[in-house]
RNA sequence: GCUCGGAUGGUGGAAUUGGUAGACACGUUGGACUUAAAAUCCAAUGGACAGUAAUGUCCGUGCGGGUUCAAGUCCCGCUCCGAGUACCA
């Protein structure tokens, strides 16, 4: 019988299927071996041949390890929500479930008809609530929990609580949201239940924050930063907001540390370990504080300024903010009252909650120095301070008139009569108008701006600050002449989106704030500037500027012309800053003459020692927004009490995502979950009631959000362990049992995405004693991209320009340019050869004239042909030799059903061009073709064969009949047309030496993943074996087995019909002989100067001395001597000779 | 800009600690088989030059240097390509 690949292949796949000669057993004697594929989002497009190239290399592994007598677990899974099938939704209506239903089935069946090795019993599906019961019940350990840094790990908030009751937060020592109260045992317990919530929720591991998102009104959906272009959006060009809204945030950075250690103990690719390393963003340094002081003058003395502004200016920013509050929340009897007294109804200007020193006054008359307050009842008991406070107001030249709220509210004409009066009776004094210079010199005002540094010891370096425009000081600071520039810049900044900024690094642009800071150790005056370089979001927000040390704050000190000075010892900054580390620091007081790295032990002494700075470690990494506005997703088990998030009890779980109308977010812009009538927490029953029985007392409104893509990938590795669990996400004998993933293979384009968030999940549950490791996964291996070829006909655009003639225009376009533009194609092997062209030109006149002859003569119309335009055509009705199907092409779109090619009748070409494959490309390959024309054998060995699997490389169909004919020629070493011809011999020695050397070659290669050479040694061996004429079992049985990772289906039908009735995927794999190899001789390139001249066989046994004489002897060497005596001669034994002339 | 990869025939790619550059395959050319095609098999195939030929010489792993008896491999300096990242203080 002749190889029949699909009989094959369909009748062991069956077979497999059938008698689960792939499942895992949690109990075994054998050593357990793990291999992970990362799982595929099941798309409408299906599988294209790009997909099984890691899934072929991690079964050829996992096949290999059986042989190897391991237990193997290789599963296979869907990571099944997500973004298309919500598309898809909201286009046909139809349900997202269903489309993800029908696409998984395609996969499995394109994965099956691959031979994959999976056990299919463990198949998990992120979209399925058995399994999305348990990424629930993740998300509320998440929030069940705090991360302690004294110990390093993630606790239960109970015990954080615990310490609050008894000590407050003064000595806690945990991850949180910055700037936290501080309070004491006695004040928790006073809080009330929400206050303490509020406080907790900045604690846990999950919680809800205020978040900036990029809204999109028009999409009523939140977009991704790589979503708008412009400031519009990507997809329809629509505006783009940013928008707080509140969302759940995963507190990943508790974890930067140990995330960035845990790189150390696994063994990933570099590049990658690299990225996610850059990603947490780790810097050492310092964070300083510079006091801030109001503007110096250029000369004499402070003046005082406009006489409205009568608050002391030492605390008047403190009490601005009050009076505006106050403003805004007047009492009744203020609101009351000030209805008489605003715009000028008196007759005169009257203020309401000024500040006057260092009060604030209900009212006041400034030009004739009269305060009139508002008294409730709480004033009752501050008689006293009233008094003295009336006292020192007096002292300033005011009089201070008092009512009551019930005076004012009770009898309000007798009230202003009486103000009337006061005022009538009280002399005029003299406002000053505004503009002079508001603030004293040179005084401390009692703000600070806090710097991160990792620069630290260039702090006598710094020349001014500066400030994002978002940072929160810069309103507070910023004086009245620069009021209105600083207005426009940050006006002109909040327009740009960020990532506009971040595009443009060239442009510099900043604005001064008027303001100077004190700096910490000089003591010298700096400018505080806010320029856009700076981010809001990394550090503080602020930089201490040392333009001679930082090249962005040297370009900016340029640009604005602010001083450069120089604290580096010989080093010229003329040019550009010195960011060079082990310059020697100079004009730095206590720290002249040291490098950086002491430098900056000292400075950081020096800060901490005066109280105004301290060592600190910074990471850029962010935490991790985890909510989405979207419906195909994990419902979160969560509902809202008094707008205060809850946890639903675990036993109430899986919350499932509720039925709704649409896909889209409702008309007032809450997610799609809002859509959904049913979508209300019942207490007492503890499930999911419809919305219209919402009471908040007992039956509370759902979270509308739902989870983002990576939260069902961020564990399912533990779950295959124990897929069918309903009692816990995995039981822990499997856990203990599996432990974790010993290769797992995938793309890299997850670096900073699902391989990070599995980490730090992986992280969290370890410090729950959920899991036994740490680390889930030991080695990691990136495939590389599959691309595709796209391929292109060249259109000639052909310009017919209309002539005059006899005063009559010939409309030349209509006639021809609609009908050759866009319609002619000329094959790509011509536009490279010039002489051709000439050709072309005829051709094209030639099909211009044919028709229409009798109306055209040279001189009407003039052509142009010089423009190409590549058009796209499927890669499918090309070949090999990129040369087109022109009937098919024709046939392919109703345009070019009349197109025109060049040349006609001979081969025509296409151009082509490397791209990622999309369907939208027409450059999809898919695996189904091949595996009908050739077989999931040759797919297999031919994916392995393009390349080393880690690296990105073209599909090319070209070399794949040279695989499939080797496996032809692998049946006829067992069979000759019908019959089996392997005979019971002893194979020869040289055939056991082909046999054991492949098996040396296979056994290297498959450890260093080195998949494509083996199967260059297996072409090899059979080529070998069919020039032995080797029919042998005692060669061919073993190499069955060794070729039977690569090609299983072809293995396994050699194996039965050698007579074995067990599948050979247990079969023991051949054990290396390395005496079949041992050699009597070598064949020694010699070699002159280096240069390979003619090679010799020599003994082995030979001495160094024997092969040197043995050499000289050689006609050969004597001839390239030429009769000279050698210099040197350099003998390699079991290498080379070279002779040194 | 920074970080990390990479550059080898017409093509995909091989090449242990530095030790015969181009394995294996595709393609191309020639041949066999065949009425023919397909399939299969055989031979040649880095370039240049010399020779009837066997064969020989020279040049060849992006470019320029260096180390070495010997460099695709190690070192220094560049060029180009790809990927990631984006003002991270």
């Amino acid at each position: 019988m002749s190889y029949n690949h699909r009989q094959i292949e369909a009748n062991w796949q069956k077979y497999w299927a059938d008698n689960q000669t792939f499942k895992a057993e949690n109990i075994s004697t054998k050593p357990k071996y793990y291999v992970l594929d990362m799982f595929p989002y099941p798309s409408g497009a299906g599988l294209h041949v790009g997909h099984p190239l890691g899934y072929i290399a991690s079964d050829i592994y996992a096949r290999y390890k059986r042989h190897k007598g391991f237990n193997v677990l290789h599963p296979q899974g869907y990571d099944s929500f997500g973004l298309p099938a919500e598309q898809y939704a909201i286009q046909t209506g139809q349900h997202p479930a269903k489309t993800t239903h029908e696409n998984i089935k395609t996969y499995r069946r394109q994965l099956d008809q691959i031979g994959f090795s999976f056990d299919w019993s463990r198949e998990v599906r992120t979209s399925s609530p058995d399994y999305y019961k348990w990424t629930q019940w993740i998300f509320i350990q998440l929030f069940e929990s705090y991360y302690c840094n004294d110990v390093q790990k993630a606790k239960s908030i109970v015990d954080l609580i615990d310490i609050f009751v008894n000590k407050g937060n003064v000595d806690v020592h945990v991850s949180s949201d910055e700037n936290i109260d501080i309070f004491s045992a006695g004040e928790w317990n006073n809080f009330s239940e929400k206050e303490q919530q509020v406080i907790l929720a900045k604690y846990r591991l999950t919680y809800l924050s205020e978040t900036e998102v990029n809204w999109c009104p028009q999409l009523g959906t939140v977009l991704a930063n790589d979503e708008i272009v412009n400031g519009v959006s990507e997809r329809g060009g629509y505006p783009v907001v940013r928008k707080k809204m509140k969302q759940w945030s995963m507190r990943i950075t508790a974890y930067a540390q140990r995330l960035l250690d845990g790189l150390n103990t696994i063994d990933w690719p570099q590049p990658l370990k690299d990225s996610q390393t850059n990603w947490i963003g780790r810097s050492e340094g310092a964070m300083v504080e510079f006091k801030v002081l109001s503007p110096a003058l250029s000369k004499g003395k402070g003046v005082r300024d406009a006489g409205y502004l009568t608050g002391n200016p030492e605390i008047a920013h403190l009490l601005l903010e009050k009076a505006r509050e106050m403003r805004s929340n007047p009492t009744q009897a203020e609101a009351f009252l000030w209805k008489q007294l605003k715009s000028k109804k008196l007759g005169i200007k009257i203020r309401q909650q000024h500040l006057i020193e260092e009060f604030i006054v209900d009212f006041v008359c400034l030009s004739k120095k009269l305060i009139i307050e508002v008294d409730g009842a709480i004033h009752d008991s501050q008689v006293e301070k009233d008094t003295e406070r009336t006292k020192l107001l007096e002292n300033k030249g005011y009089k201070v008139i008092r009512f009551q709220n019930e005076e004012v509210i009770g009898n309000i004409d007798k009230v202003v009569s009486e103000i009337e009066n006061e005022l009538k009776n009280r002399k005029e004094f003299k406002v000053l108008p505004s503009g002079k210079p508001a603030l004293p010199s040179g005084r401390d005002l009692g703000w600070e701006i806090e710097v991160f540094t990792t620069r630290p010891d260039t702090i006598f370096g710094v020349s001014f600050m500066t400030l994002a425009p978002e940072h929160e000081l810069v309103s507070q600071i910023v004086t009245n002449e620069q009021k209105d520039a600083v207005k426009n810049y940050i006006e002109a900044t909040a327009k740009r989106s960020e990532r506009d900024r971040m595009a443009d690094v060239k442009t510099i642009s900043g604005v001064f704030t008027g303001a100077y800071a004190l700096h910490p150790f000089s003591g010298k005056q700096i400018p505080i500037w806010i320029g856009d370089y700076v981010l809001a979001g990394y550090g503080t927000g602020a930089v201490m500027a040392v333009p001679c040390g930082d090249q962005r704050d040297y370009d900016f000190a340029k640009h604005f012309n602010i001083e450069i000075p120089n604290i580096f010892q010989d080093i010229d900054i003329s040019e550009q800053a010195c960011e060079d580390k082990s310059a020697i620091i100079a004009n730095s007081d206590f720290i002249s003459g040291m490098t950086a790295k002491k430098a900056i032990k000292r400075i950081i002494f020096e800060l901490e020692q005066k109280g105004i700075g301290e060592g600190k470690i910074n990471y850029r990494i962010r935490d991790a927004v985890f909510s989405r506005q979207r419906y195909w997703g994990e419902p979160f088990p969560v509902y809202y009490k008094n707008g205060m998030p809850q946890m639903i009890d675990v036993e109430h779980l899986p919350i499932k995502l509720p039925e709704v109308e649409k896909y889209l977010p409702t008309e007032d812009g809450k997610p799609p979950l809002g859509n959904a009538t049913n979508w209300a927490w019942d207490m007492d029953k503890a499930e999911v009631v419809s919305n219209q029985l919402i009471d908040n007392e007992t039956i509370f409104p759902l979270e509308l959000n739902t989870m983002p893509g990576w939260a069902g990938s961020s564990w399912y590795f533990n779950r295959y362990m124990d897929a069918g669990n309903t009692d816990e996400f995995a039981s822990k004998e499997a856990l203990n049992y599996w432990q974790d993933v010993d290769l797992y293979i995938g793309g890299s384009e997850h670096a900073t995405g699902h391989l990070l968030y599995s980490r730090f999940w992986q992280k969290f549950l370890f410090d729950k004693g959920l899991v036994p490791v740490d680390e889930y996964a030991k080695k990691l291996i990136n495939q590389g991209m599959i691309t595709g070829r796209s391929a292109f006909v060249n259109r000639l655009i052909i310009n017919v320009t209309d002539k005059v003639e006899l005063g009559k225009t010939i409309n030349l376009k209509t006639l021809y340019q609609i009908r050759f533009e866009n319609n002619v194609y000329i094959s790509s092997d011509i536009l490279t050869i010039p002489l051709k062209r000439r050709r072309i030109r005829k051709l094209i006149e030639f099909l211009v004239k044919k028709d229409e002859k009798e109306y055209l003569n040279e001189d009407q119309y003039s052509l142009n042909y010089n423009n190409i335009e590549p058009v796209r055509v499927p890669t499918s009705i090309v070949n090999t030799s990129d040369e087109i199907d022109i009937e098919e092409f024709k046939k392919w779109q109703i345009e070019f059903k009349d197109a025109i090619s060049i040349p006609e009748e001979e081969a025509f070409k296409v151009s082509r061009e490397v791209e990622k494959m999309s369907k939208s490309k027409y450059n999809v390959v898919n695996p189904d073709d091949i595996c009908e024309k050739y077989g999931a054998d040759t797919l297999r060995l031919y994916e392995m064969f393009l390349g080393p699997l880690e690296q990105a490389k073209p599909w090319n169909m070209a070399g794949i009949s040279g695989v499939s004919s080797f496996l032809k020629k692998l049946w006829k070493l067992y069979f000759n047309n019908e019959d089996l011809i392997v005979v019971d011999e002893k194979g020869t020695k040289e055939e056991l030496k082909t046999l054991h050397k492949t098996i040396k070659k296979v056994d290297e290669d498959i450890a260093n993943f080195s998949f494509n050479t083996s199967v260059s040694s297996f072409m090899i061996a059979v080529n070998e074996l069919t020039a032995q004429k080797c029919h042998k079992r005692e060669i061919l049985e073993p190499l069955a087995v060794l070729i039977s990772p690569y090609a299983p289906h072809i293995a396994e039908e050699l194996w039965n019909k050698l007579g074995h009735n067990e599948s050979i995927s247990t079969a023991e794999y051949p054990i290396f002989n390395p005496d079949f190899l041992i050699e009597s001789t070598k064949t020694y390139p010699i070699s002159f100067n280096g240069k390979m001249r003619f090679t010799m066989d020599l003994s082995l046994n030979l001495s160094k001395e024997e092969i040197e004489s043995a050499v000289l002897d050689h006609e050969k060497t004597k001839s390239q001597l030429n009769g000279q005596t050698p210099k040197k001669v350099i003998v390699v034994p079991g290498k080379i000779v070279n002779i040194v002339g």
